[in-house]
DNA sequence: TTTATTCATCGTAATTTTACGATTATATAT
DNA sequence: ATATATAATCGTAAAATTACGATGAATAAA
């Protein structure tokens, strides 16, 4: 118990999951939104901006890099990190579509 | 420790984070795909539809309806479930907007 | 070489999530 | 009235998540 059964579900159900987990977090919500404001690569200060431990932010910018959202490459000392552009679109594409097609329903009850 | 810390965030942060979990489920995105194929009301069956126990479908049934995205009237012993098509394009504005502006980012790394 | 900086990983505690059986509540059917 | 059906809630166990301090690795600066 205390697991989910992905087994039941689809592939494409499954995915659709694991991405909505990985925007499940204030934390990475603020992360990705300074990404996506700084327009490029950020090296570092990512602790300073957001007020979690290091090792805390550490794991967040794991759990975006696992699902594809993000890519960081070392450089030097520091790590830069910026939105992972082509996985995105794939990504959101499928989260967009998924939601969109129940936008057109009839509101019955 | 353990608890996610809100205060940290913006209440639109936190917003944006919570329809997220809601969807992190598989069983919850393959019960918001067959409300959407149905366009219309679910009156019971979503317990034969997904195999999973009628005490954790109901669960996952409650925790769609804590964030809006779907709501439930009782038809006699039955309960009919829909898409809370007003909440479902507020919230879904909410998220494709976030999406959308980290989609147009240049891809540096 | 020593020191400082930056980030990942380990270990761990509190909390939440997931799942299910059992029970309860309500409505329908006999 | 009794039985049946549907769904919510309770209690609970297993696992995952969240958070942090401590440690380790790798680079830059002194």
């Amino acid at each position: 118990m205390g697991t989910t059964k992905t087994e039941q579900f689809t592939t494409e159900q499954n995915k659709l999951a694991l991405m909505a987990k990985a925007l499940a977090h204030p934390a990475r919500i603020a992360i990705l939104e300074h990404l996506f404001n700084t327009d490029g690569c950020v090296c570092g200060g990512i602790v300073d901006e957001i007020g979690l431990a290091q090792a805390t932010i550490s794991q967040h910018l794991k759990a975006l890099k696992d699902v594809g959202l993000i890519k960081g490459n070392t450089d030097g000392a520091r790590v830069c990190y910026c939105i992972d552009t082509n996985n995105l679109i794939n990504l959101s594409d499928l989260l967009g579509n998924f939601i969109k097609s129940g936008s057109c329903g009839t509101d019955c009850c």
